[in-house]
DNA sequence: AGGCACGTGTGAACGTGTGCACAAAGTCGC
DNA sequence: GCGACTTTGTGCACACGTTCACACGTGCCT
C-alpha cells in the first residue's frame, strides 16, 4: 500500500480513514440535507451526484468528495438512495436529537425568530425567550417571555444548549460572557459586535450589513469594469486632489 | 529581482500589483470597519494591527496582509490612522455612493428588516417595499409596500440596484428570475432555497438553519469527546442493529 | 544627527479546499 | 452469466488562504 509516498516524512496521517471532517464540508451538509428532503418530497428514490450537486448548487466532484468524508454510501453506477442519505447526513449533523434553544433580545428581530416555524422542522426547539425590556411577561409564540435577571436559572431549568443573541451591539458581549458562564458553548449572534469567548465557544454571527456590504463590493467592480475605469486610479486621483 | 522562481512557467502574473482583492479578505473588511468605526467613537486616532486585529476577532498577520491588499496605509513603528483607513475601506467597497435596495416578501423578517436602522447607517437606502399578500398598500417604515405585480416598473422607477427576497422558498426561484430580468445582479436571499442565476449575478444568502445546524455538529462532536465515545462506531452498532 | 524601539509590509512555508480525470465497482439487458 | 454502460470514490495537481518570522521604514529620544 501507498506505492508512491510523496516525499520523506509525513508529519502525521491526518484523515486517517474518516475522523474530522473539513470544515467547508460541514457547513455544506445542511444544503445537501435540504435539497435531499425536497428530492424526497417529490417522490425521488435514488439521486446521482450530478442531479443533487445540482440542486444545491455546486459540482459534482465537490458533492462527491464531500460524502466520501462520511463514508461510502452511494452505489456505483446508481447513485444515492435519498432517504438512506438524508439519515446518514442528519446523524452526522446531530440531528437525530433534539436541540433546546433559547432567544435573548425579543425586539423585531426576536419576534420574527420566535414565529419562525423553520427551526421546530428540524430538531430545533425554542424553550426560551428572554428580554429586559417591556416585553417581559408578555406571551410569543406560545412562550412567556422571562427576564435576563433569570438567565442563568431558565438556561439550567431549559436545559439550553444553543443561544441566539437578538439584543443591540451594546448588550451582546455582557450577555455572551453570562451565557458562557452559565455553560452554553454554541451561540448564534445577530449583533453588529464580534464576540469574545473563551476556547471552547462556538459562536456563528449573522451579519445583515456585512451581506450587504459584499454585495456592494461586487457591484461597484462590475460597474467600473462596464465603463472601463480603473477603480484604483480614480481613487488615486480622488486622494491626490483632496490633499 | 525575482531570485527563486518556483519551477517554471507561471501560468499568469496574477496580483500583479493589486488588482484582485481576494474573496476572504472582502469578507473580511466589513468587520474591520465595523471596529474602526467604533474605535474613533470612543476617540482613538491610530491603531496598530494588534488592537484592530483582537476588536475585529483575527490574527494580527492576517489583518496586516488584508490590509496591504488595499496598499501602503500604515506608518512604521505607529500603526493605521483610524480616519483614513475608515476611508480607504469605506471607498474599497464602495460605501461612498448609496446603494438603493428594495425589500420582496414583507412578513415577519421582511418588517423586521424593513424597520432595522442598522442599513441606513452605512450607504444602504431602503427604497421599496413588494409582496404579494394583503399588506400591499399598507404603511411599512414610511415606504408604502407595493404589489410584486409592479416588480419590472419599481426596480427601474426606483433604480434599485440590490435586492432582498424574504418570501417563502417556494417563491423565491421565480421571483429570482424577475429581478434577475429586471437587471438586479445582487441579491440577499433569506429563503430556504439554493437560487439558480446566470453568470454575473451574485447571491449571498443568510440561512439560519444551516447556522444552527452547524452549531449541532460541533456541539455534537463536543459531547462525544466528553464521554470518549466514538461517534462513528456508535453509529455504526446502530446501523447494525436497525438491520 | 544618530541610535533605538516599534510595528508594518511581505516572502516563504504550510495547510486547506477545489477541480480533473479515471480506475474500480456496480447494474442492467440480453 | 457476461459484456457494456453508468456513476462512484479518490489520487493528484493546483489554487487559495493562513501563519510565521523578520527586514526595513518611521518616529522618538537623547
Ligand atoms: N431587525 C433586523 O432586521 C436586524 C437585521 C440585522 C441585524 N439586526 C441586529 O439584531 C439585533 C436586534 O435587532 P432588533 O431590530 O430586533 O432590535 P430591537 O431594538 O427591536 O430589539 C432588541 C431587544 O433586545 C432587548 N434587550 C436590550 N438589552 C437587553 C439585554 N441586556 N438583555 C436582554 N434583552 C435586551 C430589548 O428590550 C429589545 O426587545 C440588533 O443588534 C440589530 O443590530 C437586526
Ligand atoms: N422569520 C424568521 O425568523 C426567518 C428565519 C430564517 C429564515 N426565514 C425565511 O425567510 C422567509 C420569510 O420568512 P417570514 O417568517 O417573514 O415568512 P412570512 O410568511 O411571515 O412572510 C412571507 C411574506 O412573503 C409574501 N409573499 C409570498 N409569496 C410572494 C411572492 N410571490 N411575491 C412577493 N411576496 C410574496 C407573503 O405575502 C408574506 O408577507 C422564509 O423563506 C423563511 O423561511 C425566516
Amino acid at each position: 500500500m501507498s506505492p508512491s509516498r510523496p516525499n520523506g516524512l509525513s508529519r502525521q496521517p491526518r484523515n486517517v480513514v474518516s475522523r474530522g471532517i473539513p470544515e467547508a464540508t460541514v457547513a455544506r451538509l445542511p444544503v445537501y440535507l435540504r435539497a435531499l428532503v425536497s428530492l424526497a418530497e417529490r417522490g425521488a428514490t435514488t439521486v446521482s451526484s450530478e442531479e443533487l450537486a445540482a440542486a444545491a448548487g455546486v459540482t459534482s466532484a465537490k458533492l462527491r468528495k464531500d460524502l466520501s468524508h462520511l463514508g461510502s454510501y452511494g452505489t456505483r453506477g446508481v447513485g444515492y438512495e435519498v432517504e438512506y442519505l438524508v439519515y446518514q447526513i442528519s446523524r452526522e449533523l446531530g440531528l437525530s436529537q433534539d436541540w433546546r434553544v433559547a432567544i435573548v433580545g425579543i425586539g423585531n428581530l426576536g419576534h420574527a425568530l420566535a414565529n419562525y416555524g423553520g427551526f421546530a422542522s428540524r430538531g430545533f426547539r425554542v424553550v426560551a425567550l428572554l428580554d429586559a425590556g417591556e416585553v417581559v411577561g408578555e406571551k410569543v409564540a406560545g412562550l412567556t417571555v422571562a427576564s435576563v435577571d433569570d438567565l442563568e436559572h431558565v438556561v439550567k431549568e431549559q436545559e439550553v444548549s444553543i443561544a441566539v443573541i437578538a439584543t443591540p451591539g451594546a448588550a451582546a458581549q455582557p450577555l455572551c460572557d453570562r451565557l458562557v458562564a452559565a455553560g452554553i458553548t454554541s451561540i448564534l449572534n445577530f449583533a453588529p459586535v464580534v464576540l469574545q469567548v473563551p476556547e471552547g465557544v462556538k459562536v456563528r454571527k449573522v451579519d445583515l450589513s456585512t451581506e450587504l456590504q459584499i454585495l456592494a463590493f461586487h457591484e461597484q467592480r462590475k460597474s467600473a469594469a462596464v465603463l472601463g475605469i480603473d477603480a484604483d486610479v480614480v481613487a488615486q486621483a480622488f486622494v491626490e486632489a483632496a490633499q
